[in-house]
DNA sequence: ATGACTGCAAAATATTTGCATATTC
DNA sequence: GAATATGCAAATATTTTGCAGTCAT
């Protein structure tokens, strides 16, 4: 078995999807999969790799993140409604939305239309389960407080 | 049976749920419960309503719908994630964004945590199921063209 | 008169666009 | 070298905030 490097990884997922493997593609991509569970904002992704590459700038992350969606690499998560977050595509899988701590997290749902493609005579491409309430961290933290 | 009318109605709904029935509000309430088939936007709300109320302002209509959601009267569909649609809640349904008209539609999803209150020991306040693709009229359009 | 509500103006936040430059194959 | 990608600056879009004036009891 042929070793890889992970950065060589990375640059065979863009240009098997028919994606120049620019510098900022590869490490846009690279921090979204170890960034997951995070679903970070744009500026959040941007904020941590202008560090490392200072002529980064916004419209490259938007502009990624937009290719990476319409190549399915990558799907943005509409769950606060006034920002959007970033997922990068593993297994489907519904979100839930702290309103204390404003986290995300993944949850696994059985969900009964994952494999249907039509609702009511409308084509289904996509499935987003959201849920919102007060995350399993936030409720310990209010029951040490009383 | 007295009969009442539909303002009147209107007002009592605001004011069982503790809020001054304002001629703003009852009108946004008007609006919403005439439109609900739209979800429409804050801009679609205030724009209808400022040729009637020339004094309307967009403040008044985003103050006027967060008190609504506080009181349960409505909600807020984020599916878009830039901006935010609203609802007028009725009963608990899921939603269909066309991805061709930027409709928003209600489906009928039988849903199978509706009735749960923890998810991975999170606490549910709310449940949201959002489906995109192609809707039965943009699909009937696409297939007249070819 | 008091407390709640409205609405203007400005600020804050989020995203998109035009275009000149740079990079990749 | 042609096509594509980047990134600055500016424009656009969306939501929030401060505050002064208004309205209903």
């Amino acid at each position: 078995m042929k070793m890889i490097t992970n950065m060589e990884r990375l640059k065979n997922t863009l240009t098997t999807n028919g994606l120049k493997p620019t510098y900022q593609r590869l490490k846009i991509l690279e921090y979204l999969e170890t960034h997951v569970d995070a679903h970070p904002t744009v500026e959040a992704i941007y904020e941590a790799l202008v560090k490392k590459i200072p002529t980064m700038s916004m419209t490259t992350v938007y502009n990624t993140l937009n290719t990476f969606i319409a190549k399915n690499l990558a799907s943005a998560v509409t769950i606060t409604g006034t920002e959007l977050r970033y997922d990068c595509v593993t297994t489907p899988h519904h979100h839930f939305l702290c309103q204390r701590c404003n986290k995300i997290y993944d949850v696994e749902i059985k969900c009964p239309i994952i494999d249907r493609n039509y609702v009511d005579g409308h084509q289904i491409d996509e499935i987003h389960g959201y849920l919102k309430g007060i995350c399993k961290q936030c409720l310990a933290k209010e029951r040490a407080k009383k």
